[in-house]
DNA sequence: GTCTATACGGAGATAGAC
DNA sequence: GTCTATCTCCGTATAGAC
């Protein structure tokens, strides 16, 4: 999405509309305002979110530990994309603060649907008292890395990374009591 | 910075003229356009940011781990920014990354400045191998944290990753050969 | 050097024909 | 519903007086 690719404030309406191939004045029988398009791609973003992480829940078999390194391995999955603009997620609640912009919690929401998540799966694991500081943790290791894969580009990074990120996840289920 | 806090594209000339104090016209005598106030503005933090890193060096009497301690630090230092606008370089390069700027590598000069000073402290420490590597890895990690302190504001995930990087750096010091 | 006035383009948004 | 034409505002940038 532009959003995602060019930023919110720098996508102009023009630009939206060139890519939806219908003409700047339509645009307003289906959103009376930027702000409202905003609004729908971050709820259309939650949906898809939470399709993803169930799929993620599904797919792994009543395994946590194999839902977690699905998480994980988005970095690797979309590693193209984050080279060039970034975790979606991380870095439009970065630009929507510095907007001081109303849809902010919205979109931090986003983000809490992750850490929720990644805690259920940490709870799930046996990690009861500390299941909300290691999520925490691994969305912070996983925001990280998009962050610096996006300033240098560096492949063999994101491996290391991803690799190290599951060696720590195996310590935590070791140090299960 | 009005830049930091606000972004750069979406920083106008009449909020610098106003945060200066100085009328809109008279800032062209200064600068010819509103890139060679951001070439500038990076100029400048890669000064600031040589002297810092050499500041730390000094104050830590040839102590590497004392000077890599200094760099965790920041995130504590810098939390209540952090919170409202995130890091400065992280949220700059990945601005310029969306917007596809000139700027954009002098951008992740700056990130490079950091990165080359931290693998030099680790090098002086013996890791003479894997020095580049546990840079980016503790680079990202500090990035990681200032991307949800900026989402969540929560100052206890601060204190617990800052405790956790000295964890993790006494890990390595104690692997050295 | 610093100001005011203004040009010019592009942004979001509206009106009204079809 | 979709279009074109148009409005208004704000952004960068320039001209020229002082």
């Amino acid at each position: 999405m532009l959003f995602y690719q060019h930023g919110f404030d720098h996508t102009s309406f023009a630009d939206i509309a060139d890519a939806v191939q219908i003409s700047r004045g339509n645009f307003y029988y289906h959103f009376r305002t930027k702000d409202e398009i905003l609004a729908a791609v971050i709820e259309s973003r939650v949906e898809n979110t939470r399709a993803m992480l169930q799929g993620w829940e599904e797919a792994s078999g009543d395994n946590p530990a194999d839902a977690i390194r699905s998480f994980i391995h988005i970095l690797t999955d979309n590693r193209a994309d984050i080279k060039r603009y970034g975790c979606p997620v991380g870095t439009l609640t970065a630009e929507l603060a510095k907007l001081n912009h109303n849809a902010r919690g919205e979109a931090n929401a986003l983000f809490a649907l992750f850490r929720r998540w990644l805690a259920k799966q940490f709870r799930a694991l046996g990690r009861k008292s500390d299941a909300d500081a290691l999520a925490l943790h691994l969305l912070a290791r996983s925001q990280g890395v998009a962050t610096m894969v996006n300033a240098f580009r560096n492949d063999a990074f994101v491996r290391r990374e991803v690799e190290a990120m599951g060696d720590w996840l195996d310590a935590r289920i070791l140090e299960i009591p």
